[in-house]
DNA sequence: CGTTGCCTTGAAACATTTCAAAAGTCGTGG
DNA sequence: CCACGACTTTTGAAATGTTTCAAGGCAACG
């Protein structure tokens, strides 16, 4: 159950994970929209889930691509503020909210454990703001490919490569671009000999320094 | 204290208060530095902050213009990953991180209220991306004025002006845009008969709805 | 009253978007 | 196994919004 219960003891487990229930999303099904009412926390057991707001006139953002282990649903508000969407079908488990809270008091080391997930996160959106306000498309792509590698090599992927699970679309919604730009920008890094593009969902990192350096914004 | 202490005993707060250390920066000191360890938690008591990241080639993103009773300096890793700067004379006060913890597993109330703070944070940080990413210069004036203006309320301000105490340049580095698109912005906005610039820093609405029409992407 | 720093305005350059079409991928059925 | 259609990705050319470079206006200050 995801990084949440490092440091719980384990005859505590079953509690947490009695009272919590399971969920399931197919590809593409909604998990829940940005103005429901912020009911739960989830966390997700395999597959993938995208965070978005949507514009008035049809413009989505992608504020973030969550894989297992991740949790998310944190909101200061009533509502969850985001829409999230399963982006592969996706299992998850999720607690009330109250419930949860009550199990970080009873449970320090998991209120700690859960602060420091709150504060990734926070580093994760600190992030992206900063590469939609401060880098161009090619430096945006390199910075997605670098963070995507981490988190896959995290789960256990090779270092010099990144698979996009997700759509093109996606990609440019989570970058602030358009598709177009987003093919074009591949196009370059690939003709400037950073990248190399085996098929459209699999890149293979030929100079992951310049790369890193590009993601800084240099 | 900010709002940190809602819900608090009373007979608890000095333990609070003694644990916390005083500091002061003039206008344009900086507090700390992205890459300095992450050893405080900081509350603002009088004046205000600007958290912002620098790129390699001298671009600034400033990631939040932050004032009386916010809490910063919440970050997952060894550093802080954001810089902090005096963005007027400003009084704070801190506490060692592991201090602070421990707090926060002592009274539970101000655990709640922590991760408040923090996923408010969050959702600030997601408003910013969503801006960067999807709206246009006018848009993200108006968003940043709506933004202003609403925090500016809270603390007793009228609800159809704002007062920009921050620089064209800063306004820009938030927006991710530069200070000649930002002044541009302004007068477009004007010439639509949505604002009325009284003096360089201070806004008045004239059509609040429409503003926040445009804030949210129309 | 001139200097300094910040804000505004103008014109050309640039990056990204938009619109349009071609190329590639994938599953299905002949 | 190839052919077909639907869908996604890539490429091209024109349009758009923002930046860059340059100059002018304005207020504060000595």
């Amino acid at each position: 159950m995801s990084d949440l219960c490092v440091g719980l003891p384990d005859s505590k487990l079953p509690i947490l994970y009695d009272s919590s229930e399971h969920v399931e999303r197919n590809k593409g099904e909604i998990l829940f929209e940005d103005v429901d009412p912020a009911t739960h926390i989830f966390n997700i057991q395999e597959g993938s889930i995208t965070l978005y707001r949507m514009g008035p006139s049809g413009q989505r953002q992608i504020l973030g691509f969550l894989f297992s282990g991740d949790l998310f649903g944190i909101s200061p508000g009533e509502s969850y503020g985001v829409s999230a969407e399963a982006c592969a079908d996706t299992k998850l488990c999720r607690w009330e909210r109250n419930k949860f809270d009550d199990f970080l008091v009873l449970f320090p080391a998991m209120g700690r454990q859960f602060r420091l997930i709150a504060s990734k996160s926070l580093a994760q959106s600190l992030d992206l703001a900063f590469a939609l306000g401060r880098l161009n498309a090619e430096q945006r792509l390199a910075a997605f490919f670098i963070h995507l590698n981490e988190r896959q090599a995290e789960m256990g992927a090779g270092p010099n490569q990144v698979s996009l699970p997700m759509s093109r679309s996606d990609i440019a919604d989570y970058l602030g671009l358009t598709i177009e730009t987003v093919s074009r920008g591949i196009t370059k890094l690939k003709k400037k000999g950073l990248i190399n593009l085996i098929i459209s969902d699999y890149i293979e990192f030929l100079d992951k320094e310049a790369l890193k350096e590009l993601a800084e914004g240099a």
